[in-house]
DNA sequence: TCATATAGGGATAATTTTTTCCCCTATTGC
DNA sequence: GCAATAGGGGAAAAAATTATCCCTATATGA
């Protein structure tokens, strides 16, 4: 596993919920597992341009981090489950809260973020 | 400039605030101009921990975003001021929303993180 | 017998982000 | 002439993250 040479801060609650939410694909995970979608294989049809192998790495993170808990089936083919922690389901209207501010913006966020990839060079 | 190779996926409301929300010290920064430190070096003197040129680099991308408008004085030493727009200001209330989760369950995440990054390895 | 579905991991490469280092502008005051 | 001030930026290194490729195992169905 990848180790950290620079320590990151923790000085205050942006610090702390930026350190459990960065992660190119852990609000979507978040999101997918809260609507039901527990099984990886499902999360990895709902989440198409990410590989497997980060999707792992990501959900194992989340694990670690207590926002989500894995339940393994001994079973042939394996089967996996993943659902929210009580904690975990705490962060679901935040998560509602980012994703409306870009719904309601989305056609002027679109406009602007386009323009700068454009330019950029 | 960084050019991008791989484009940025803009399907829905998480996307999209995800994008210009996204760089190490977007968020702080953001929060310090709303408390009205406007100056460049205000700025480096509240996020000690970043370096003049990140700083510089995320206010420009924030400013093409057009989350913050910059305003040049024509003097000696040279004065810049920062500010949010009125688009800008709609983002107050998501990031208070994330700060305060952080704040909410400060020890709890203070507790995982650490123990995340003591066994990392 | 062979492909498919299911879950996972190691090693390495590529990409992206952040840091470091050094440089520039112009005026004021000593 | 020289330092201090306040604002920048280019180039390259370092750090961090994400992607790619290849491998494990077993039961089911064609």
């Amino acid at each position: 596993m990848y180790k950290r040479k620079i320590l990151p801060n923790l000085n205050c609650g942006l610090d702390l919920i930026g350190e459990v939410l960065y992660g190119k694909w852990k609000i979507r995970l978040l999101w997918f597992i809260n609507e039901g979608h527990q099984r990886p294989s499902e999360l990895q049809r709902k989440i198409p341009d990410a590989t497997r192998r980060v999707l792992n790495i990501q959900l194992k993170e989340l694990e670690e981090h207590e926002l989500i808990s894995k339940k393994i089936y001994a079973v042939v083919p394996p089967k996996v489950e993943y659902s929210l922690t009580e904690f975990g389901k705490t962060l679901i209207p935040v998560i509602s809260t980012l994703g409306n501010w870009g719904d309601n913006n989305e056609e002027r966020l679109r406009s602007v973020i386009v323009k700068r990839l454009t330019f950029e060079d």
